[in-house]
RNA sequence: GCUGAUAUAGCUCAAUCGGUAGAGCAGCUGAUUUGUAAUCAGCAGGUUGUAGGUUCAAGUCCUAUUAUCAGCUCCA
């Protein structure tokens, strides 16, 4: 008999060698049924796993994100097994769960259409009809070798070749089908009762651009109708949402094919991004920041001493002037750093705290390019904080309330991931340690939960990144604090200890926004373009009944105005209720309507885009209102 | 950059087998004088992304090119 430990901490006995579908099934048949994969001692395996030693056991459903990637990695087998029916000479790559379905990726001649897609999804459907049960086997590597051999599987042969001689090598198969897989899956598919091929797309063998470009089939699949449908419709959501979309619709910016990469602002675009830098420069002066301002060029010798030029050359702009080569900066830290070595700097000083709202050029690969969010030109707001090594701990905590504060401004919630030491690190490992721990200590300071991203730090030192959640639960990285030790050493920084010793001080590179132009496309997106009060590019549009009441709606107008109120009218000779929809659909937090009775009394009937009639109101008391909600940035 | 798709009026979209490029919205003019999500009529709006080619004839077929979209790769 063994002990097996559920996750709620009861305890059962059981027969050595139970399956964990038995162990489901003793407790109950529902559960067995619901269940799509089982975590036994943290190892999330197939609810067939046998189980012959004390363990911890707990049930997947498609609650959980295991239980539904072995959900949707079968289904991309039964994608495999479709497309093999139809394309029988298709060669098998890879078909993983991913976190919104799967995809599987073919190397086939024949290039998919929609229409094929459709032939697929239909193959599929009868495929799980059918109800093949599942079976799973094991096999030494080269019984494996030799059957995807004889099957004229390049890929999978390639991936066994990679495993370990002595390495056991497990299979699935249902009815006519088999492919090699770790696993887990379902049981029995009958439960995948909706699933929708939602695109292809091409990928490199591998994920390496060398390689050669397979064909992918995504796809997602739920256990019931109604979750499919409930997804798609996130996605035309989403698809509302775009911020390419919105910022044509609300005349925000654009990007021209004359300038690809490149996005222009508009006259409403540039409100937002004003509000978003007067907020930024307002809460920098509070915690101590200077701004500066570097020059956008600037000597690309400059860029072979921080080391941008042998990493990031491809991706520079340059120019020749008077026979002089200079590079177009991809990012402020240069110029950063020769600011600070401008005169001779005493520990007393320390820390030093500069902003820089920093215009870069990146070339950006053309296939790159997305709307604001990937741009050739953008701004960061950059700042860099040249320190003692004594304060590092200080100053990263005061750069994680600031994140804090300004991402809660927005209603943003967010994730914190801390990057470690890459392969490609400069500098000890002392130093290393020091700075990781530095940022750790900070981290668990301030109670924050992080995930660890090994070996994902910058070659300079190791990082926090902070990903904020959007009201889609779409994660975004944004701010990011990096320890650098090596642009110090680079511009030979130093600072007057109290010792009369120069020493090497270090810096902090961070951004809240990240970028201004992206973050203003994650706000597009995250506010659906309903923006705050205090970034609405029109916050009230005075609506006139008739035209009868012109002079007294210029007059609210230019009182509105003098408040400091952005504010529009709209005295055309329509109807109200056809100014009051233009209105809504620009998204305008405040409708002001105007006729006899508002002009009678100096006041005005407020509508707002969301709650409707809010009543009349004199002119001071709506403006008494609306500048509260601007000074607090009421959401 | 790679694979695939797309490109028609300011916007959203039509145009069957290759046969003189249309509509709605927006704009302009006029009528209407309107109280909480579209009043009516008229007018104007185009080198069909660009450059070649095939054809008696090209928005439509072919080639190149640019941009965009989906994804891959990349993102200091």
């Amino acid at each position: 008999m063994i002990n097996i430990t559920f996750l709620d901490n009861t305890i059962r006995k059981y027969d050595k060698g139970i399956s964990a579908y038995d162990i489901a099934l003793s407790i109950s048949s529902s559960l067995a049924k619901k269940s799509y994969a089982v975590c036994i001692n943290d190892i999330v395996m197939d609810l067939r796993t046998v189980v012959d030693y004390d363990c911890k056991i707990k049930f997947l459903t498609f609650d959980d994100i295991e239980g539904k990637k072995a959900f949707w990695h079968t289904t991309s087998h039964v994608l495999a097994q479709a497309v093999k029916r139809i394309y029988p000479d298709a060669k098998l790559a890879i078909g993983p769960a991913i976190d919104n379905g799967f995809y599987y990726d073919f190397d086939v001649d024949e290039t998919f259409t929609p229409e094929s897609l459709d032939k697929i999804e239909k193959e599929m459907k009868k495929i799980i009809k059918s109800g093949y049960e599942i079976k799973k086997y094991i096999k030494p590597k080269d019984e494996a070798l030799k059957d995807e051999k004889n099957a004229c599987e390049p890929y999978k042969i390639e991936l066994i070749e990679a495993l370990n001689d002595d390495e056991e090598i497990s299979f699935y198969e249902q009815g006519e089908f088999w492919d090699l897989c770790a696993g887990p899956h379902v049981m029995d598919m009958s439960c995948i009762k909706a699933l929708k091929l939602t695109s292809i797309a091409g990928a490199y063998w591998r994920g390496d651009e060398h390689n050669k470009m397979l064909q992918r089939i995504y796809g997602i699949s739920f256990p019931k109708e109604e979750m499919l449908n409930e997804y798609l419709f996130m996605l035309e959501e989403a698809k509302k949402r775009d911020h390419r979309k919105l910022g044509k619709d609300l005349d925000l910016y654009s990007v021209m094919e004359e300038g690809p990469g490149f996005p222009f602002f508009h006259p409403k675009g540039m409100i937002i991004r004003n509000e978003l830098e007067n907020f930024w420069r307002q809460e920098h002066q509070k915690r101590g920041y200077q701004e500066v301002k570097t020059p956008m060029i600037l000597d690309a010798e400059l860029w072979k001493r921080s080391g941008h030029w042998d990493n990031y050359k491809e991706n520079m702009y340059f120019t020749n002037i008077d026979d002089r080569l200079f590079a177009v900066k991809p990012m402020n830290c240069p110029g950063g750093m020769l600011l600070y070595n401008r005169k001779i700097h005493s520990y007393k000083e320390l820390p030093i705290r500069l902003g820089e709202l920093g215009f870069v050029h990146r070339h950006e690969k053309s296939g790159a390019l997305h709307g604001l969010m990937r741009v050739r030109s953008f701004t960061q707001d950059d700042a860099h904080i040249f320190m003692t090594e004594q304060q590092i701990k200080d100053e990263i905590i005061s750069v994680i309330d600031f994140i804090d504060y300004a991402y809660a401004v927005f209603g943003f919630k967010y994730k914190v991931e801390l990057s470690t030491k890459p392969d490609k690190a400069i500098g000890s490992d002392e130093v290393w340690d020091i700075a990781t721990e530095a940022l750790k200590t900070a981290l668990e300071a301030k109670g924050k939960e992080y995930k660890i991203n090994e070996g994902d730090g910058a070659f300079y030192g190791p990082k926090i990144d902070f990903h904020l959640e959007d009201c889609l639960k779409r994660t975004w990285q944004c701010g990011t604090i990096q320890l650098d030790f090596q642009m110090p050493e680079r511009f030979d920084l130093n600072y007057i200890g109290a010792d009369g010793l120069k020493h090497r001080p270090i810096v902090i590179h961070r951004v809240i926004f990240g970028s201004i132009e992206r973050f203003i496309a994650i706000l597009t997106e995250h506010f659906a373009g309903a923006f705050p009060l205090w970034l609405a590019p029109v916050q009230a549009k005075i609506l006139t009944v008739n035209e009868e009441y012109n002079d007294y709606a210029l007059k609210v107008k230019q009182e509105l105005i003098n408040a400091g109120l952005r504010c529009e009218e709209d005295l055309r000779n329509e109807k109200l209720g056809y100014k009051i929809r233009e209105a809504q659909m620009e998204k305008i937090p405040y409708m002001l309507v105007i006729g006899g009775k508002e002009a009678g009394d100096n006041s005005v009937t407020v509508r707002s885009r969301t709650q409707s009639d809010l009543g009349t109101l004199k002119i001071k008391e709506f403006i008494d209102i609306a500048a509260e909600k601007i000074k607090t940035k009421a959401l």
